[in-house]
DNA sequence: TAGATGCGTTACGAGTCTTAACGAACACGA
DNA sequence: TCGTGTTCGTTAAGACTCGTAACGCATCTA
């Protein structure tokens, strides 16, 4: 069986396998112990291989972390991406509460990813700046932004509640403009990055388990109703 | 010179600032490595001692962890404390500027201790259920219960923005019906939740240097909007 | 003064990350 | 078909960690 329309090496698809399958492992050890912190030998424990093999596929342990972290930035980006387009690209109001839902759902199912790319850095481990993390963060990001272009576009984005913008945060802006496609006002930026926080906050809240001691009832609805009110007060069309 | 005065031992007192001295310590080199992570041998060459001996403190390395926790809320809650009660009991609208405030500084001035009780559990350490580190947040929540109830009972808190309550956020209202005096509507309640996360939200962002792509005036700028606009949302009486 | 308690030390076992040196399997050109 | 070189996984070893055990020394108490 002569490989005739691979173009990829046998030996490089070896390779980009055990890559994944090391990656995959420690993800699995990660979710197991609940922590965030792998130990080289557990994961060539569960491969059936010694330790220092390990080094031939990450020179370093951060290696392995920033790799894990610039593939939680991917899976967060897709999943969101995915639920957003899911919603029919007119209803605004609803791919918000799509875009919301899957963050704050994939926090919750993948707490550790979630803390690996916007918890406190790794222990011994220093993100390395202007790395490839912070490209897959911008990606991530841009599932919001495109929703709130893409209402500002057809028109359908009111202003948002609060309206006043200080200079500094309107220059900020203008320094986004090329990839907010010169169309979202300052004020409608401003308020789209009040809306993430927003969002982050109460998934983060949730994600550790700080609203526990109310039922998963009650939280769900105040999620609901922190949705709601982040789209009425950014200027989503909300059907309402 | 005999110790006339002094109702606690002399022994209890050198452990007990021995005790001090190792959180304190602890918490510099946490500091200074910017992780939460310590090594015991660390803290101990920092005292000129040997590692063994800081186990006549601390049990377990969980332990020393457990009591920098609930320090951290202690302290948490004190400076929000503090800043509340620097503002005259009749602004509401300030109080509230000022918790909020003294939230977010907290946290950029300790990013470590913020992630000690707020971030992700620590790796390998378990956090103790129902132990002392719950009883110390719900200390430190109070700070903003206590607002909201004290206009409340003013009479000074408007309807929030959302006044549709769902049923199960309704009854866990009622559970917590004697910490808050009976006095705060449900709505309210679930605008101070929504408050809290939304304030959470941008603090947990901006510690762990997520937001610092924009410049700091601009993330003043977006903190000072949220904070105005989670006001009006939630009902407090804002001069404007 | 005699004894008990508390504290800090050294010594040690188990485990971790990481590098270095070795052997075996594989791919490839002569 | 036969070398040759690259790649992989192994064992061995050094430096470091946590945590326990056993030993002195100081202090407090009776």
């Amino acid at each position: 069986m002569t490989p005739t329309g691979t173009a990829v090496p046998r030996r490089e698809r070896a390779r980009a396998a055990t890559i994944e399958e090391i990656k995959s492992i420690a993800l699995d050890l990660i979710r197991e112990q609940g922590t965030t912190d792998v130990k080289f030998a557990d994961i060539a424990r569960a491969m059936e291989m010694t330790p220092p093999a390990l080094y031939r596929y990450f020179a370093d342990r951060d290696e392995l972390f920033t790799a894990l972290i610039t593939d939680a930035y991917d899976d967060l980006g897709r999943v969101v991406g995915h639920a957003r387009e899911a919603v029919a690209d007119t209803d605004f109001a609803g791919r918000w509460v799509a875009v919301a839902s899957a963050y704050r759902e994939w926090a919750r199912r993948e707490p550790q990813q979630f803390s690996l790319i916007f918890g406190a850095p790794v222990p011994g481990y220093a993100a390395p700046d202007e790395g490839p993390t912070t490209e897959a963060a911008r990606r991530a990001m841009s599932q919001l932004s495109e929703l709130f272009v893409a209402a500002a576009v057809r028109g359908k984005l009111r202003k948002p509640l609060i309206r006043d913008v200080d200079p500094s945060l309107l220059a900020c802006a203008d320094d986004k403009h090329g990839e907010l496609n010169g169309v979202l006002a300052p004020e409608s930026f401003q308020a789209m990055l009040g809306a993430w926080s927003s969002l982050h906050g109460f998934t983060c809240l949730e994600a550790y388990g700080h609203l526990d001691w109310m039922g998963a009832d009650a939280r769900d609805a105040l999620f609901a109703s922190q949705v709601r009110l982040i789209a009425k007060t950014t200027g989503l069309p909300v059907p309402d």
